[in-house]
DNA sequence: GAGAAATGCGAGAGCGTTCTCGCAAACCGT
DNA sequence: ACGGTTTGCGAGAACGCTCTCGCATTTCTC
């Protein structure tokens, strides 16, 4: 073929009749230089079908105009994938690219993750860490002094700006709604990585965020304490099969749960689906209310009553946080973003 | 702050007491070296922490060993979240990057996100078109003559690889399947996008799966001609406000459909919804089956009966054909894969 | 109209790599 | 012991761009 080779801005000059530099101050606008050599330079660069290479700007300027995203997956849990096309239309807005890598829980993959993501030269990073704890993979030095925005999970030590939902105060109150309406035999479904199977002793849980529902949870429980009659605590692996097996247990007990609060949308799809095949009907025989809302959640009938968050308004404004930092504003905030219930039809009004 | 810049290949150099080459050499693995220097190198670089810097390395081999992807994006319609995961993981396999950018089925979006990807030097590309038409900006010279595998939708002149699933089978197949369950008034709501609210008079449909669903659906009705008593289509805007209109005047009509087939998701939801606030109950009063498959659709009581697209698959398939066509083994395969259809609860038997 | 200030542009270095070339030292065979 | 081959490594160019520096030319000022 023809021209393997790309344009480059010395065809471009070449072309113009005058040097690279000038090519460069037309094309990029800055320091001191004629319109009409502007105009011209574009029209020439234009008729080549010239197209920067950001790489070799990047190189020289030591700016990428990208942004490293480094989150878990999850597919039943909408969460990511919503907060993922967030961040990746907010950085378009605001100039930048995203580069995207899974870790799937695994800290080591994790750690690879941010690597490459160093040595393609981010700006900056934002961050859904897989572990509380184990993160010394994280540390400032070892991010090359990047802005790093930590988004869904705090750090136990917290050196970063850190985005996260009100988890807590939500699950308190999705409790005390279902206490209100005359639950008092409650079971809780709560998913843990890197548990196998499931127990009804709390493990370590690794996950801020899903510590924080457990403990609004408790907390509800406790507000409501003289009505509570049984509390049933599932602690599970996020399978398919050790959360049917879950379900399965906390509806054969002896004290079966009116109402079953499940961590994420994993959970409640077991709940679902083991109702189902039981003959139970949900927000009739039995109650459910789960974190994170879905357009399916509102679908179905009756609808799930779940605890929404704000997940675009998050990955909005990790971008927002973390560009500000890029662009020379560094701040280590913590910001807290309410997550609130939706009632629909899963939660039965008992008596 | 002590060392803002980082280390560099020089540094390494300086410290082990070698060549710049020599550390490259060590490093990247190739030419003629001695073993016991390409260790001491390693030890040396590992202790300054050196991290090779892609871009750098990328300008000089001309490889950047990502792969852009351009998509469109939409979140009941789980198809292209895990259609993305399932690429960004095999690319990560085969050592590839991915940039991920959203079309939202603009043309002119997906021209920039196009040329943002050229930009920044990527291999190869893998394409959503957003149009079967509109492609002028999709010519092997606009893309720099790099290696593009187009998938989901095929373009109307096929120029490149290829994949797409097999959508109008499928979609006979469940007709077939509905009228040997006796459903003999048949209503068929197709999302196209560019369309606005809805008509029954079948539109220009810019995207050849939505077109090959709709061919599908009529072969079926064809062949069960006889038992067919009344047909009804609609093409609907894909927005939730149209989709519930376009369903609620399914549902009034005087030959209203005993089945729904749906094209997307976003289109079955809104039947759902407007059957259960109608009191409506789907697999009894009214049945459906839809395109795509979800974790959800399963988990629904009764769980939907769903063509199921082997979306894993073809993003496996889209990078592995990538890379292969990147490393040097160009080839223009048109590759469908198989669709079918899962049988689950939402169809009723009649009669 | 002469000096000062502003303007427009080219030369050239440098970003951090890779990779060709060639040279010196080590190794081989007879 | 001597020509030829092999081996290991350094010098230096190149990838495509940005950006400082300084020079020439134009414009301003009184």
């Amino acid at each position: 073929m023809a021209s393997n080779r790309n344009v480059t801005i010395n065809d471009v000059a070449a072309a113009a009749g005058v040097s690279r530099a000038t090519v460069s101050r037309a094309l990029s606008g800055y320091g001191r230089i004629n319109q009409s050599t502007v105009d011209h330079v574009h029209k020439v660069a234009e008729g080549l079908g010239y197209k920067q290479n950001a790489l070799a700007a990047a190189l020289r300027a030591g700016k990428t105009k990208t942004i490293g995203l480094v989150v878990i997956s999850d597919f039943t849990n909408a969460f990511f994938d919503r907060a993922t096309k967030a961040i990746i239309d907010q950085a378009k807005e605001l100039g930048y690219r995203v580069l995207i890598s899974h870790t799937d829980e695994d800290v080591e993959v994790e750690k690879l993750a941010v690597e490459t993501m160093l040595s393609n030269q981010v700006d900056g990073l934002i961050l859904v860490p897989s572990s509380t704890k184990k993160h010394s993979h994280l540390t400032p030095k070892k991010l090359g002094n990047k802005p790093v925005v930590i988004i869904d999970r705090k750090l136990d030590t917290p050196r970063y700006t850190t985005i996260t939902t009100g988890d807590e105060a939500a699950a308190e109150e999705a409790v005390a709604h279902a206490v209100e309406n005359g639950h008092v035999n409650l079971g809780f479904l709560i998913a843990v990585p890197g548990t196998s199977g499931f127990t009804s002793a709390q493990p370590e849980i690794p996950i801020t965020s899903v510590q924080e529902r457990a403990d609004g949870f408790a907390n509800g429980v406790t507000l409501a304490k003289p009505k509570a009659k049984s509390v049933s605590w599932l602690y599970c692996e996020d399978t398919e099969e050790a959360a049917n097996a879950a379900v399965t247990s906390l509806l054969e007990s002896p004290k079966a749960p009116s109402i079953i609060f499940t961590s994420n949308n994993d959970m409640l799809l077991a709940v679902l689906k083991v109702a189902g095949t039981r003959g139970i009907r949900i927000g009739k025989d039995l109650s459910v209310i789960s974190f994170d809302d879905s357009p399916w959640a509102a679908a179905m009938v009756p609808g799930i009553t779940v605890i929404a968050r704000p997940v675009e308004d998050l990955g909005h404004l990790a971008v927002t946080e973390l560009v500000s930092a890029i662009e020379g504003k560094p701040n280590h905030r913590q910001i807290v973003l309410p997550a609130h219930l939706i009632k629909r039809g899963s939660v039965a009004k008992l008596k």
